[in-house]
RNA sequence: GGUCCAUUCGUCUAUCGGUUAGGACGCCAGAUUUUCAUUCUGGAAAGAGGGGUUCGAUUCCCCUAUGGACUACCA
């Protein structure tokens, strides 16, 4: 019997279970570009039956908001983005919060050092800002680190003295110049940097016992298993570093895809957090009020935004699914979405076309859900009706409403009797003999049994033609007198719903009013 | 300034060397409608520029231009 072998063949990163991680920094609300990323994650995931990661990067004390955590969750279960594991969803990775990490980044850090990877800096601020100042283009690399303040220039004892003696340091990579670093892009194919313009980046630093993002970035990605690193473009400049960080820890990196940026729709740019109430049209997904400002920022879902629209939409923004398919829900994302079909380049963000995608998904929505969301509109409007009323008014008006809160521009004539009648209809619209149209129109009605749309109709189109009237004439006054204004739906299915004693009401009204 | 990435209608995009360069949003026109919308039909609208490679380039290569990102003890 042949003996087995025990080694463990290492496995492709192609070949492992996928495991995708969004990982935001709690400083400040989730910008759209930021919902993306994770749409991306989240698709990309699903499809390959994989695992998504909620990850927390907060290694910046400084940066730190309160509540942007929450919101973040709240943001993304709002659209349907659902984690496997992470900070509040658990896992057997955590903790989840690179705060909480601090004790496993040392050890890394250590690890670093211990193999002359890295190197320890006494360097302050003060003095690289001055070596800048003084120097165009200063770079903190091999062309000039032995001219610092460091490990590399110091004896052991110095460095130890300066330490013990409480002096704050950093820890910064070593780069070894003049090397060709390969970045492999699954969106941008091979992406290759020298060495010598990468500059020695701090990993680490001892103010506050935490790793910057560079290095908590590749430890948690290796420790968590991540199989695909899918972010925004921003990051390919600092792909390199990474690539050398993995390397120089021995470990196997993660496939790399880098996502275009969202750009302004105005002039130029990456769409920012501050663009939201400048441009007037919302960049976050929800509402925020900035805990220190008290500022408040809109949000798509305050501002009447269903979710599968801006999941549909934002999922155009950069990717397409290589056919002319428009309208898509999640699952029909997730079996479409491909990292090969993302586009390269920015998008610009095109708020119309948001819109658009309310509209349809409006369209599909059920009148009864629809109705939920209304009720609290007509709420505040102080106005009531029947739960089935609402559903009829609103499958008679919804196809001309891209969001909720405009049913009510197109409805509360039924809730409310015209005061006041549109100028321009009233001279386009009411004749001569309108007055004395209307108050025949009102006998016949009068007499009318069943108020139904078609029966009503079918008797006053009755009358009209028995005696000769003008369907246009008619018709368009009596429109005047129910809405107020020469618009609205099929001039019968109004009536209906006002019933006879109210439509009578504002024909009266009209006549009184206009003559 | 340096490095990297990008470049098809106004906007989002399709095209994986041979197409009347397709779709969508928006815009314009027409049709439908008793009104206003919706809807439907149609229309205008694009390969940044210059060199190559090739029988043939939007597609491949180079240069230029333009745009963007990055260039912190931020992520």
């Amino acid at each position: 019997m042949p003996l087995k072998k025990l080694e463990k063949p290492t496995k492709k990163m192609s070949e492992k279970k996928v495991r995708v991680r969004f990982a935001p920094s709690p400083t400040g609300p989730l910008h759209i570009g930021g919902v993306r990323t994770a749409l991306y994650n989240y698709l990309f995931a699903k499809q390959n039956g994989g695992d998504m990661i909620l990850r927390i990067e907060d290694t910046d004390s400084n940066r730190y908001v309160p509540g942007a955590e929450d919101y973040i969750i709240e943001s993304l279960e709002w659209l349907g983005i659902k984690f496997d594991e992470g900070v509040r969803y658990g896992g057997n990775y955590g903790p989840y919060r690179q705060s909480e990490r601090r004790d496993i980044y040392k050890g890394y850090v250590n690890q670093l050092l211990d193999a002359s990877k890295a190197y320890i800096a006494f360097d302050t601020p003060e003095e690289l800002d001055a070596k800048r100042a003084e120097i165009q283009n200063f770079q903190y690399d091999a062309s000039t680190r032995l001219g610092m303040r460091n490990s590399l220039t110091l004896s052991k004892e110095e460095v130890d003295e300066l330490i013990n003696n409480g002096n704050q340091y950093v820890v910064r990579i070593k780069i070894e110049p003049d090397e060709n670093v390969i970045v492999n892009d699954l969106i941008r194919g091979e992406v290759v940097i020298n060495s010598s313009i990468l500059d020695d980046k701090v990993l680490y630093k001892s103010a506050d016992e935490l790793p910057t993002y560079h290095l908590a970035n590749i430890v948690d990605d290796h420790l968590m298993e991540v199989t695909h690193v899918i972010r925004g473009e921003e990051w390919l400049p600092s792909a390199p570093l990474h690539v050398l960080l993995y390397r120089a820890f021995d470990w196997q990196a993660p496939e790399f895809a880098h996502l275009p940026l969202l750009l302004k729709p105005d002039g130029n740019g990456k769409l920012s957090k501050r663009d939201g109430d400048r441009l007037g049209f919302p960049v976050f997904p929800l509402e925020w009020i900035d805990p220190k400002t008290g500022d408040l920022s809109s949000g798509y879902r305050e501002a009447g935004y269903l979710p599968e629209a801006v999941i549909n939409f934002l999922a155009l923004l950069g990717w397409n699914p290589g056919n002319n398919q428009e309208i898509m829900n999640m699952d029909e994302l997730i079996n479409l979405f491909s990292l090969v079909h993302c586009s390269k380049s920015g998008a610009k963000f095109d708020y119309e076309k948001g819109k658009w995608f309310n509209h349809k998904y409006i369209q599909s929505t059920s009148n009864e859900v629809l109705a939920e969301m209304f009720e609290p509109i007509l709420a505040e409007k102080s106005v009531s009706a029947p739960r089935e009323t609402i559903v009829k008014i609103i499958s008679l008006v919804k196809e001309r409403v891209s969001f909720v809160k405009e049913l009510w521009d197109q409805s509360s004539f039924f809730f409310v009797a015209p005061t006041s009648y549109d100028e321009k209809t009233r001279k386009k619209r009411w004749k001569e003999d309108s007055a004395d149209m209307m108050t025949q129109l009102m006998a016949v009605l009068s007499g009318v049994e069943n108020f139904s749309s078609e029966n009503t109709e079918a008797i006053v189109k009755n009358w009209i033609e028995e005696n000769g009237y003008h369907l246009g004439n008619i018709m368009n006054a009596f429109r005047l007198a129910l809405v107020g204004e020469g618009k609205g739906p099929h001039i019968f299915d109004i009536t209906e719903i006002l019933g006879k004693e109210e439509t009578l009401r504002r024909i009266n009204n009209a006549i009184v009013a206009l003559s």
